[in-house]
DNA sequence: GATGAATGAGCATTCATTCAT
DNA sequence: CATGAATGAATGCTCATTCAT
């Protein structure tokens, strides 16, 4: 069975995640992720013109999985929290699984390099809002059931965002988490139920 | 009056802070860091073995004002909710004055460069552990005096950490944060208080 | 109708002739030439062995149209100046509507590429030499009829070939070309009428 | 003794030279320069910002020394006459010397490089145009003294630096050049004092 | 100590050429 | 015959690091 060319690039892709998750954007050589890919180094270039846009495509390609996630959930009948709750641990096994420090899906990443920060303002930055409004969502439709206590929408759903983050820096430095990922969500619930 | 070797050290590691907050690790250029303190590029190297060192030093150096930071707080006659609170509002304002994401201040940098991790495991993670402990510490006496609910104390910690972060991710995202900054530490307060 | 093989190596030929011409050898694509001439990459490969092949191929059907033409002059009844006068301004008129400066007919591109440096001195040198000695033919004649005066008909025939070159770079650098024409071949005459 | 930078650029400059000359621009590459000139890659960098600035630095060198030695000839006392077979003998002869075709100083290699090409028409042009302006003004000079018939001294000019062409054509095609020098400045000199 | 010229390993990217379909 | 996806050798350029002065 010949692979087609789309499926190609989705091998390139695929490549690309584990090395850019693994090492990093700078330290990332294109020959590793075509070597990972099992294809050429031009070959590479055939899919995507630098660099740059590999990564960006994997962002871009994640935030838009994470989104088409959030707006299931979002629909879905469950009450807010538990919304939440599904949200949270679906994301962080999910992290949890992947090598490396999910670093690649933080925030801070989009300073990564100096060729693409216009591109990602354009093509990132839009994204990720609409995933903090996706989750404001959530919790202004519990503030509407009085099941949370009135509070800014988007800056607790940025807090949510964290709580991933919380949750994969204490397995990383205490090498458990097991009941503590009940206790994490506790903390956040009880700050926003009041 | 002459500089001593003690403050060409500061100054080359002040020049940089800048820089590498602007830039990030990769992107700095040791050329960029000795411009900016006015001296060769090779007195760099008097001081320092290489780049990652400086890095470190830096990394260190501002987790030492950390600590030394948490601990004098800490230490304080303040109640645990004050302390906390004014913890908060001291890095935040710090780190909002700063150019550039505090993607320097944030834990994932710890994967920066391969030639450095073991370093970094020996040096850097103590240090943050003993942040961790600190904040922890505080909420551990809050807990005592009943005035925070039980709950795991490091969990705490490390989600008090992050307030920070949403507190700087926040103003990225909306330009503003002035009463957000109450109402991110009610989020916390609210959680922990139960 | 379908065209011949013959026919399409005519066609990339072509292509490739006003690709060379606007951008020189080395900065031609390959993959410019197939486009150019509508075929995919690899059909250019089935028409010449590599990129020097399709170039020696052009240069040598051009000498090879110039010589022709020479010598369809040159068996003419004309005396032998309006033969002269004949060439120049065929030549330079083909020469003056050819985008690109028409280094591509000049001499000195025989050192192009390295690769066939041996080539072009077997399969070009002789065809140069034949031009210069067909014009040197018309020359001799001009002297024999008394019409030039005695010169080394050889030295005479470069020096009219240089004629055409003098003409181009004229017009590129004075943008018209019109009188002047007339004035270049008089310079040419009066030194070989004497 | 050791060199200064400035003698090191030409080092670096004189090394290119040779090898732009034998082999041309595309084929040069910068690591034959490094050699040539004893240092590191990296070395050369430090003197030029990249190769086509090699290039066009040495170019312009040699067509701002031929300016020179044209103005010293042209306010010399000589008649026209003698002014420019001084000139032709004396380019004739240093061209001879150079290995390789003197395509060099050829001006069609103003389109060598597509990355150049508003740098050459702005550094290299108006240069080239000086030249010729200095040979018509000894043109015009013999005009003037009804040494030269009357005709486009610029013209005249554009043909008198072909003359140097010819002489080095006829070199590479008969691998003698004596007494033709004489010969070729012979029909140039008829040509114009008719 | 201080300098900055020199080094050269390292890497992103290009493009002529091949070959399975 | 025709295609164009795949290849990988080749090269311009960068920049951390060294070291003679």
């Amino acid at each position: 069975m010949k692979l087609t060319s789309q499926s190609k690039r989705e091998v390139i892709l695929k490549a690309a995640e584990g090395i850019f998750l693994k090492k990093g954007f700078f330290p990332t050589r294109i020959d590793d992720i075509a070597r990972a890919a099992r294809v050429a180094k031009g070959t590479v270039y055939l899919y995507f013109s630098d660099k740059e846009s590999i990564y960006l495509a994997l962002f871009t390609q994640k935030i838009e999985e994470g989104i088409s996630f959030l707006k299931m959930v979002e629909k879905g009948p469950d009450p807010p929290k538990a919304k939440l709750e599904r949200i949270f641990d679906t994301w962080l096994s999910n992290l949890a699984k992947s090598e490396g420090l999910p670093s690649f899906f933080s925030i801070e990443n989009i300073n990564v390099a100096e060729k693409i920060v216009k591109r990602v303002r354009r093509e990132v930055f839009p994204r990720v809002k609409e995933m903090v409004r996706l989750i404001a969502q959530i919790i202004r439709e519990g503030m509407e059931r009085k099941e949370f206590r009135t509070t800014n929408p988007e800056l607790a759903a940025l807090y949510f965002l964290h709580l991933i983050h919380v949750g994969l820096i204490y397995q990383v430095f205490t090498g458990k988490l097991r009941g503590e990922k009940e206790m994490i969500k506790d903390l956040f619930f009880k700050g926003v139920e009041g």
